[in-house]
DNA sequence: CATTGCATCATCCGTTTGGGTGAGACTTTT
DNA sequence: AAAAGTCTCACCCAAACGGATGATGCAATG
């Protein structure tokens, strides 16, 4: 029997790579989408077994929110990430909100038709690469960031000055410093261009 | 009469995804690299009109050097330059490579095909929204940085304090203020998150 | 309704950073 | 040989930043 699934990606060359490696006896693209809210469309009216999703999509939603309105349908396909991209903040977002798995997008043409069976059969399946790294992640969760702390740190990242976002954010300096002191506690650093790496390298940015 | 193409990109997928999408009566695949290296080698052997290439290659060279190195032969095949990214200071290193071309990797099938064609002409191909761009980086060019100031930049980057790069790079604290205030001239900017963000913005680390 | 969490602001204080200036040693270019 | 560029270092000073502590108002949670 043949799994069916869906490409969500916004490159149609890598569509169409996805379809022609994937195509086989075992395996049928029924669909592709460009962008999030296309493939939540789409997989309402094809009932895919799996989507096959990218986590970074242009324009829209994003990977994770995708997957998460993918996963909310009835019956729900289950939700394959594939990415060039390897970041921490992302697979686990993905993974709660509901991904059988996450593939590097460099893996071999049947290593991605693996994964898509297994998901199918209600596995889970991370590339080996990364599991480690996943359950580092779930055992360091790093804590989470209100809203303003996480828009006060997009400015820090861009190089702002604490009077410069308190203009930006039409608070006063004492404010901003505060968010920024308890960025820092949460991500545990002690300067600003510290809080600019750990917040690119896990991805919280 | 048909145009060779060389395919050049570390992704499986994205190889597959180009044969398919390019294959035509005016354009024929004859062979894919994963690898710059394996790229100027199959060039030399295979004599294409056009090598398409990623500027991110895994492992090994870059695109950049493939580029250089593909220019070097003889005869010497058009380069197109397709990925993700859009970096100033790549762009414009691809081109002072010898680089025909530069096309995101999202735009249309056509739109690549064109380009291809356009390349094996001789043309200089550049996606429209990129074009702008790379005259504006043209006009003001970044200045050179030396090995070293790039060198206190990368630590700088990974939040290190000047006290730590002095550690790092065997000199005094001193040195290292120095080599900052070099480079923060040089970038027009006056504080290292700043230096930070427009290091990343144009590509330079 | 009490508690918790968030955003806002303030003051004090020590440290780090950034700006200016100058200078010695070594290499490459002219 | 002279000039230019780079890397190294030092000193001074003002501004920005980081840490500690505490307080207010407000919404959500229990």
């Amino acid at each position: 029997m043949t799994t069916t699934v869906l490409l969500v990606d916004d490159h149609p060359v890598v569509r169409s790579g996805l379809r022609a490696v994937l195509e086989s006896d075992s395996v049928h693209v029924v669909g592709e989408a460009a962008t999030g809210e296309e493939a939540v469309a789409l997989a309402a009216h094809l009932h895919p077994d799996v989507v096959l999703c990218d986590l970074r999509l242009g324009a829209g939603i994003d990977g994770v929110q995708t997957t998460a309105a993918l996963r909310a349908l009835e019956p729900a396909p289950a939700v394959l990430i594939l990415t060039t991209f390897d970041r921490d903040a992302e697979i686990l977002g993905a993974i709660e909100a509901g991904a059988a798995g996450y593939l590097l997008k460099d893996v071999a043409p049947d290593v991605i038709i693996e994964g898509i069976l297994r998901a199918a059969g209600g596995d889970m399946f991370l590339a080996p690469d990364l599991a480690d790294r996943v359950l580092k992640g779930m055992r360091n969760p790093l804590p989470k960031l209100t809203e303003r702390e996480v828009e006060v740190l997009r400015l820090l990242a861009t190089g702002a000055s604490n009077k410069e976002m308190a203009r930006a954010l039409f608070v006063t300096e004492a404010t901003v410093k505060s968010h920024i002191a308890h960025i820092f506690t949460k991500l545990s650093v002690d300067s600003r261009s510290r809080a600019i790496h750990v917040a690119q390298e896990t991805g919280l940015i």
